[in-house]
DNA sequence: TGGCCTACCAACCAACTAGTTCGTTTGTTA
DNA sequence: TAACAAACGAACTAGTTGGTTGGTAGGCCA
């Protein structure tokens, strides 16, 4: 067969991540991302060393994209991030599982290209602080975990979502409401600057 | 051996519980469960039909704990509500996790415990929405979901939070100025009815 | 007290799994 | 053009896994 080491890569990393979103490290099977791949088994130990390896492979590179699509950019309004997050993570659900695997199947004691991640919610955290006229510290962080945390949580658990809003969220339109309402609330949390400032007489 | 069938059980049950927790249905290992439960693995397979049985079993039950210990109780402000949630799922992280493998290994076509479940989120909306003098419907369980969401992700995602907090989140006192700031940041959110409003003219 | 049924254990089993080995093919370079 | 190294496929392997089987023991009931 014709020979193309970065194609058979490709190939091979795409159906990993297939695989991997949909069961992953545990569940995931080699001999089906080998199938899925097109190419032979023996192909992805001689690449990657060993599921494991693929795996982490795989996991660096989906959490990257998610965070550098969902880093908060400057001069970027609450409620503007949430809405522009909120539509990424609804439109890459296989990028958030990923992060919902880690989260389980790892222990945290090893954490995942670290200090790239820690450099990029630094300067998420510098962009929100700025913007809302403050200097960047735990609070404001607390406030942007939060923020991640409201604009993934609904794609992360959809099928909860559905039980709770009695299938409201189920259809398109109700997915916008969803979303709509996270803008309104996320500015309405922030907007009389309250929570921030009480979160900082705590903190001194 | 002496016989004792609901001990067994009982044990068997509180083993899986561990094990499920730890590595969900394709990672547990029924070896281990019968190993910690201190019976033979045949007594597993007599009691609950097999490792799906039991895991369902284990499921059920430990998502209807934290269901119960998480519903909105009438008369209870929204901050109060964010402020036991977030202690329950703190001192409860196993319950917590059986969330997360359940959205992560569940396809959403069959829900476990369905029609229970949504009688809880019902009755958490109507008393929620009671308590904001308002009717219950989608717009108030769009609120309930995002407080679920709020109060569930600082213990689902913890590693996840003390990237984005610069380790603030790692201590006690970090944890308590989350909490803190969650019961603000929700009171504030709801607190000009905004979002509420405007969610409702997007409803009709 | 003996019979019966269920709880229980240890050993077993077929299929699956991650990973390895061996031989062939392809592409590059001297 | 021949040699060599890396890419590739098919077959293999040892260990693991969920589940089963066969025998024994304990408790209950007549």
């Amino acid at each position: 067969m014709a020979r193309n080491p970065e194609a058979t890569q490709a190939s091979i990393l795409a159906a990993a991540r297939v695989e991997f979103a949909a069961y992953g490290l545990a569940g995931a099977r080699v001999d089906r991302i080998a199938a899925r791949s097109g190419y032979n088994k023996q192909r992805i130990y001689a690449r990657f060393g060993d599921k494991e390896g693929l795996y982490q492979r795989v996991l660096s590179e989906m959490l990257e994209e998610m965070r550098l699509a969902t880093v908060v950019r400057e001069g970027e309004d609450v409620g503007d991030y949430v809405r522009k997050s909120f539509d990424y993570l609804s439109e890459h659900r296989e990028l958030l599982r990923m992060l919902l695997w880690e989260a389980l199947e790892c222990d945290g004691e090893f954490v995942p290209d670290e200090a790239a991640r820690r450099r990029c919610y630094g300067r998420s955290n510098a962009a929100l602080a700025e913007h809302l006229g403050r200097t960047a510290g735990p609070d404001t962080a607390r406030l942007l975990f939060t923020l991640i945390g409201i604009t993934a949580w609904p794609s992360a658990f959809a099928t909860l979502g559905r039980l709770v809003t009695d299938n409201d969220t189920a259809t398109e339109e109700g997915q916008r409401a969803l979303r709509e309402f996270l803008v309104e609330f996320a500015r309405s949390g922030v907007a009389t600057a309250n929570c921030l400032i009480s979160a900082d007489a705590n903190n001194s």
